[in-house]
RNA sequence: AGGGCUAUCGCCAAACGGUAAGGCAACGGACUCUGACUCCGUCAUUUCAAGGUUCGAAUCCUUGUAGCCCUGCCA
């Protein structure tokens, strides 16, 4: 029982004791039987795109098993294919994987690197007899494949000698037949019930430029063919993946038998991870894009590593998700407040706690003298010293949220209201006297009385009220912009709409333009973050943001059980 | 002539024949200079269903049911 625990500790404050996943007890299994006799992994994406983060699952889980086994892991891009990858995906990538903090050193690798490895393979295999050149057209090969109900027929190029094949396949790498022309096909058995097994494709004729290889090549291994020689190269020990590459898993092993490698690599699959209320379909994000809903790949309300880094969700808070949403063969779909809980987590402790308001309406303290102004002390996280204090500006006009203030408060409303006494977070208790309204009946400012005994820090404590609010000093405000954000799509409402379009969200954003900080965070820098307090976790956008004029995206709001009640 | 995989609380997920962990969410309550945090409590007599084996079954067997993946010269 208690070698199947794994110890985690979490920068030494917190202890859990997880049960082992299924990917955990194989390679200790493979350990111990000395299948092998340490552990390596990689992440091998296509440069073909984004990553989101069902992909930081991949990168963490294959790192994470290298870390926890004293393996190493490697970066590997998967390139076998130029008509579909740019160098633009491979550097961004590139930076997601490190921000995320799977190290992978120096072993960053590209499969085009072992195109010469990959054609020595395929000519063994012609040797062997195991692989011929095929003339049949992309349809005649499907036409002859079967289906699942029927066995395949064998080509009628199949039994080419050996000789032949051999001379073909180096015409072929020569460029002497145009796209589609020819094919390299693996010699199996056309009538396997796994179709995959059905004499499949290992080369195909391209003229096309390589990102990395130029014009060197003019054919190209597939997925099937190419991967497992590359985990192979690299001696990879474990191969993960997800679940749609099981029925590839025979024709992984037949690749790495037939190629005669030593110590083959093992895959195993696992189910990707989905989670609730987000996109992460390309084709759905490109349209999205396009058509100027979101700013850009990166835009705050998507799920791509990007976004959440622009939104300001941390590595440490990603990671820990990946940790806890654990890793089966059980197609799920994770709750998005699982993520958000891993956020304020993160957070809760690390970052300062300032005031802001976003919806703001003046208070006027009739009592407190005009035109003078104080400094009071806060301490920046109540929960954590370490973070030290700040001055704050404070004088007889502030600032509070508009829904601090009802002129006939529903029950249980703490906040202010004639006659109620609240405290002003940091400062003094404040006793409400009554509103200023324009025409319409809006309120315009809020009255009140402070009591100069009830100081913040004083040790007052005659007496207590229900409520604490936050404010900003009206003369010394930074006016500053807030974003809100809303899921894009609610899966209870439907994510797709009749016609296969998004069923968008209206409110996914939210600008506010008129909110009102304190001071101090004029200088705020990109992607630094805070807590506002009463409001949640803001951060600093990166792509808006001037300097002395930041714009804040809320990352998450703060949890809460208060209801107005209708 | 079909093959592969998966079903345990609203969402994840452990348990590997010895009598259903844990987390998120939710809901009570305490505390509170954030209606936050923290704390305390509630939340699967039952594991897709029905049979069977066993002293004992979520785990083994049988038969069903449901969901996902596979017929690219994509990965």
């Amino acid at each position: 029982m208690e070698e199947n625990k794994r110890e985690l500790t979490e920068g030494g404050e917190k202890e859990a004791s997880l049960s082992k996943n299924f990917i955990e007890r194989e390679i200790d299994r493979d350990l111990a039987e000395g299948v092998y006799d340490h552990v390596q992994t990689r992440f091998p994406p296509e440069p073909n795109g984004y990553l989101h983060i069902g992909h930081a699952k991949s990168i963490l889980l294959n790192y994470g098993l290298a870390k926890e086994y004293g393996g190493k892991f490697n970066l590997r891009f998967d390139d076998t294919n130029p008509t579909k990858e740019k160098t633009e995906f491979v550097e961004s990538i590139i930076e997601d994987v490190k921000w995320l903090g799977a190290d992978f050193e120096d072993r960053l690798y590209f499969a085009s690197d072992y195109f010469q490895i990959m054609y020595d393979c395929a000519v063994r295999l012609i040797k062997k007899g195991k692989a011929f050149v095929c003339d049949l057209t992309a349809d005649e090969i499907r036409e002859y494949r079967g289906d699942f109900n029927h066995p395949g027929k064998e080509s009628p190029y199949r039994n080419r000698s050996v000789e032949e094949n051999l001379k073909l396949f180096e015409e072929m790498k020569n460029g002497v037949y145009k796209d589609g022309e020819k094919v390299l096909r693996a010699r199996i058995d056309m009538a396997a019930p796994n179709i995959n097994m059905r004499d499949p494709v290992l080369y195909r004729v391209a003229h096309m430029h390589h990102h990395n290889t130029g014009d060197k090549w003019c054919i190209y291994p597939m997925y099937d063919f190419a991967h497992p020689i590359e985990d192979a190269v690299e001696h990879i020990t474990h191969s993960i993946c997800t679940l749609e590459f099981e029925d590839h898993r025979p024709l992984y092993e037949w690749v790495v038998r037939e190629c005669e490698f030593e110590n083959p690599p093992r895959q195993i699959e696992f189910a990707k991870m989905y989670l609730t209320n987000v996109i992460t379909g390309k084709r759905y994000i490109k349209k999205l894009v396009e058509d100027g809903i979101v700013d850009g790949w990166d835009d705050p309300r998507l799920v791509t590593i990007a976004a959440l880094r622009r939104r300001g969700y941390t590595p440490e808070s990603i990671r820990k998700f990946v940790e806890l949403a654990g890793v089966s063969k059980a197609d799920n779909s994770i709750d998005s407040a699982m993520l958000e809980y891993c956020l304020r987590e993160d957070l809760k402790l690390k970052r300062a706690r300032v005031m802001a308001i976003l919806d703001p309406v003046k208070l006027i303290i009739d009592n407190y003298p005009e035109g003078q102004m104080e400094e009071l002390d806060a301490p920046n996280n109540m929960e954590n010293e370490e973070l030290g204090s700040r001055k704050l500006p404070f004088g007889r006009e502030l600032y509070i949220e508009r829904e601090d203030f009802m002129e006939e408060p529903p029950k249980k409303y703490f906040r202010l209201f004639p006659g109620n006494e609240v405290r002003l977070m940091n400062a003094y208790f404040v006793t409400c006297t009554g509103c200023e309204k324009d025409e319409n009946g809006r309120v315009t400012a809020v009255h009140c009385t402070y009591d100069p005994e009830t100081k913040s820090g004083s040790g007052f404590n005659a007496r207590k009220v229900k409520g604490t609010i936050h404010w900003v000093a009206a003369a010394t405000a930074l006016k500053a912009e807030c974003r809100l954000y809303e899921n894009l799509v609610d899966e209870e409402k439907g994510k797709l709409n009749a016609d296969g379009t998004l069923n968008l969200n209206p409110n996914s954003l939210t600008v506010l333009r008129d909110c009102y900080l304190e001071p101090g965070l004029k200088e705020a820098k990109p992607f630094e973050s805070f807590q506002f307090v009463r409001n949640g976790y803001f951060c600093v956008d990166c792509r808006d943001s001037e300097p002395g004029h930041p714009v804040f995206n809320r990352i998450v709001s703060l949890k809460s059980s208060f209801r107005l009640p209708k």
